[in-house]
DNA sequence: CGGCGTACAGTACACCGTACAGTAGCGCCG
DNA sequence: CGGCGCTACTGTACGGTGTACTGTACGCCG
């Protein structure tokens, strides 16, 4: 990295490389300041060099939110519809959770890509055999990804907010902004507000109530 | 907007004109591509006559955000408390809709500030009147507006790139890219799921999903 | 009418993505 | 084994960004 001066040799660089070495630069500096021109200084290699892999940024980009949900096994769920879906449900927000930048990623970009199609199988497959018609599992499978991803990107800014004092500050002062004669129930529950902003227990609360809200889809032909 | 070759004079500029035209400009050009100074040439001002007002960038930014939450009611909620959270949430979703340079304000930003506390205040006062204690109120709000700016987030999104035909090509690509032995059901609910992908139908089936999972909660004491 | 505070303008800097042209090392063929 | 071509890398450059610092002239108040 320190030596310049002397050309890189030949085979330096692969997708692969470039990859996670882009990947572990998003972790430490953040997404948003994550820049070729910082990727190439950490490969110790000509900005240009990048670009005999990757045609853009946007697709360097593409290959790593592809690399990152090709790094977890979300399908491997079993059991009843309602433990198949907790599971990858879970699964997808611990990917999530632990990699910020790919919902950064996800957040500005359009497509999922078909990286998610065994997640998307589980899910589909396991409501269909409960009796979902082909509508219902659809609109289930799509209302809980949405759900996941809204969750998730929203216990990630607050726990990325909670980091630094700033942040913290400018939580309380938000708090304290909200007057107690126009709403007064909000200023009740202040604690519990705040206290529910992330964490496990308010992911499984919604997803609890999601799943429970999706049983009358069932068709009742099992005989239990 | 006229001539840039007279100096403005002194008070052409306000925040409050900054900002609709700020908005206007993400409407026009999207929120990423948006810029200080062609915000600036707009007004027919130099670049930094823009920080007599705001600090910098991310400042304007949020004026813009509170500016789009200050300009719809959210809380004018009646009837029984699955109506008024339904009331809230559809509210919400289309203010989102309405303007996706917000949603992508939110994603991309920790805080969404006092100025939904009006919304706050109706969902939690009409969960507790409904008999959840403070914590599950909380959940439930939490819950209800992850879920929703998720939903939003994916429908905006997916519009966006139905938009244009090099978005729509992609989209078909993505689907016809899933392997038909390993994922058969994801292949037969192809086009239920392209489908689900967005509309009012979709996230009316997620919303009435997600109440309905909420009412086990309304009677203060349950057994669990 | 004169001075002053401030709302604007101008210049400059560091950084970004990337187009385009050049160069040098590796692999292959003679 | 020698030379050559392909291509992986380098260098330079352009138009863009946010914004720090400095200058300027306008409108208000004494």
């Amino acid at each position: 990295m320190s030596d310049k001066r002397t050309r890189a040799p030949r085979n330096t660089l692969n997708p692969e490389l470039i990859v996670t070495t882009a990947l572990g630069l998003m972790k430490t500096e953040g997404v948003e300041a994550f820049s070729l021109r910082a990727l190439a200084k950490e490969l110790g290699v000509g900005p240009m060099a990048l670009y005999t892999y990757f045609r853009n940024k946007d697709e360097l980009i593409d290959a790593v939110r592809d690399h990152l949900f090709s790094t977890r096994k979300l399908s491997s769920a079993q059991g009843p519809w309602q433990q198949q879906l907790r599971s990858v449900a879970t699964g997808l927000r611990e990917l999530l959770l632990e990699h910020p930048c790919l919902l950064r990623i996800l957040a500005s970009r359009p497509l999922k890509g078909p990286e998610t199609a065994a997640a998307t199988e589980t899910v589909v497959r396991a409501l269909r055999e409960a009796g979902f018609s082909k509508e219902n599992a659809a609109r289930a499978h799509t209302s809980l990804f949405t759900f996941v991803l809204g969750a998730a990107l929203w216990e990630s800014q607050m726990n990325a907010e909670k980091q630094d004092p700033e942040g913290r500050r400018r939580l309380r002062a938000t708090m304290a902004a909200v007057s107690e004669v126009d709403y007064p129930t909000v200023v009740d529950l202040a604690g519990e507000l705040a206290a529910t902003s992330g964490g496990d227990a308010q992911f499984e609360f919604g997803l609890t109530a999601l799943i429970m809200g999706l049983e009358p889809f069932t068709t009742p032909r099992r005989s239990s």
